[in-house]
RNA sequence: GCGGCUAUAGUUCAGUGGCAGAACGCCGCUCUGUGGCAGCGGAUGUCGUGGGUUCGAAACCCACUAGCCGCCCCA
């Protein structure tokens, strides 16, 4: 299907990761998890987003959902094209706001926009988001809230490792600066859109907030010239803005205003942002974005509820941290499993795979292959996938004592069924703590590591030691 | 939704009108209880789909589909 793929195993370990970061983070922060519906009756978009939008206007997946008795009427429903409405529809239909407290919710999920699909733009595409709403007495319209929603992007964006990210920042003031600002707007651009490129004048026409936006190289100079919205911004919008910028400094968040940034959802007030990468994204080099909007809720027929959010573009981070790491030459390794059990012959089929289940229960990671294998593709298939290859012939059933040959080490050892858990354990423990050494760079993690390896090696010998022991006294 | 580029083996790609190819990967053998190296051998396939031009099309033309680049928009 157009603009749709399927995630294969060799991706999806990358968005486990970044989801299980992102829901860490949110954590910390007081978020909790809703889970909407992906589709909503059509009017919650074009009420929220508003009709006039790109993506009410012509790029939703809307159909009707026709009546069950004549007593029923149809209904237009919509896969939903972003997440806010929604959530602040069930803040609304829960009267969350009842409880006086402010909410902190996020959400993961995919979202659809029937838009001509590109790198980094596809019609199934998955937004994680997260909105801060509530009534006016629990401080949800504190400049506060909008510095540290920020402020928490920055720091998930930084412990995800996304380099060179910029915050691009703007105000466009309540929704009566905006009316102000529009007027103002379709004044000064009455005398010069005739200048200006066609896609320019249509906006001048229906949108003139648009023009703010253009790339077109052209028209720059008269846009640079066109009135600023900080200059139509209320004397309380004004202040919001500059207490959210004073925490920022506070924060150490680094931003750049950007009075030409406009947002194409209606119910945006006063603070709108923007994460913009350089690497990975080429043109779509919005990786997220949000801003206030205090006037949603009434707009949906809820009290007043003031609050500010964003959607990260899921999509767009995995393609930033994957360009990155290929900039940077890393390839992303599968994780190997502990172990890969070769039986010799068909005869051990029955024995490995019961062999299998026993160490699956005591928490190994296992694959099993099968007798017919001859030893050497037994051995490939192993390398491919597991740390050790046990390798079960006729001696190794009766005797119960497997034999082992790890990779890393290049060594064969001998081990009693019982303990073989044991020492994989204790080699996992080993690889912890390199890793933990790897991130934090502390000297006494390694030697933490060191110890393990120490531990591993020597429960490896013991094994060893114990099952040579154990056959001897068989033989006799 | 507009303009452009692209589509050949599992992957990356070569092939500009005359037998469908390379590298990597895969499978087999040398080698039936000790792999990785090496040697030898093998299969890779609707040349995106459909139509047209031609004695002959992977190649040229048209349409469609999909991806990518730019626009638009946004995440």
């Amino acid at each position: 299907m157009r603009g749709t793929r399927d995630l294969l195993p060799d991706q999806t370990p990358l968005w486990n990761k970044v989801e299980a970061t992102a829901r860490g983070v949110f954590a910390r922060y007081g978020f909790g998890e809703i889970r909407t519906p992906v589709f909503e009756d059509t009017s919650l978009f074009s009420r929220s987003v508003g009709e006039e939008t790109d993506i009410v206007s012509k790029e939703m997946f809307t159909w009707e959902d026709r009546a069950r008795a004549a007593s029923e009427k149809a209904q237009s429903l919509t896969l939903r094209p972003e997440s806010t409405a929604g959530v602040v529809r069930a803040y609304i239909e829960h009267k969350l706001g009842e409880t006086g407290q402010l909410q902190k919710l996020y959400y993961i999920g995919p979202q659809f926009r029937r838009e001509r699909p590109q790198r980094g733009r596809y019609r199934q595409f998955w937004q994680i988001g997260a909105e801060v709403i509530g009534p006016q007495s629990s401080g949800a319209e504190s400049p506060l809230r909008d510095a540290e929603v920020l402020e928490m992007l920055a720091s998930l964006l930084d412990e995800l490792g996304i380099r060179d990210w910029k915050l691009e920042l703007n105000s466009v003031g309540s929704a009566e600066d905006r009316v102000r600002y529009n007027q103002a707007l379709r004044e000064a651009l009455e005398p010069v859109k005739h200048l200006m490129c066609v896609d320019n004048q249509r906006r001048a026409e229906t949108n003139p907030l648009r023009v703010l936006d253009s790339k077109d190289e052209a028209d720059q100079e008269i846009i640079n010239g066109l009135p600023k919205i900080a200059d139509y911004l209320g004397a309380e919008s004004k202040a919001h803005f500059e207490a959210v910028l004073e925490a920022l400094d506070a924060c150490g968040v680094k931003y750049h205003l950007n009075p030409r940034l406009v947002r194409g959802l209606d119910y945006y007030t006063r603070t709108t942002f923007e994460f913009t990468v350089t690497t990975g994204l080429g043109t779509q080099n919005a990786m997220l974005g949000g801003g206030r909007y205090d006037g949603l809720s009434e707009m949906l027929g809820g009290p007043r509820a003031p609050g500010i959010g964003f959607a990260i573009g899921e999509d767009r981070l995995i393609l930033t941290l994957q360009a990155q790491a290929e900039a940077d030459g890393l390839s992303v390794a599968a994780a190997k499993l502990d172990a890969y059990i070769a039986p010799l012959g068909v005869a051990q089929n029955a024995a490995a795979l019961a062999l299998a289940k026993e160490l699956r229960r005591e928490g190994l990671t296992v694959e099993v292959g099968d007798g017919s294998f001859k030893l050497r593709k037994s051995f490939d298939a192993a390398d491919k996938v597991a740390r050790s290859i046990v390798l079960l012939g006729e001696d190794e059933v009766a005797s119960g004592v497997l034999t082992v040959k790890t990779f890393a080490i290049g060594e064969q050892w001998k081990c009693l069924k019982k303990d073989f858990a044991k020492v994989i354990k204790a080699e996992n423990w080993m690889r912890e703590y390199r890793a933990t050494a790897q991130k934090t760079g502390f000297a006494s993690d390694d030697l933490l590591a060191d110890r393990r390896e120490e531990v591993f090696n020597e429960a490896r010998k013991d094994a060893n030691n114990d099952a040579e022991q154990f056959l001897l006294r068989r033989q006799i």
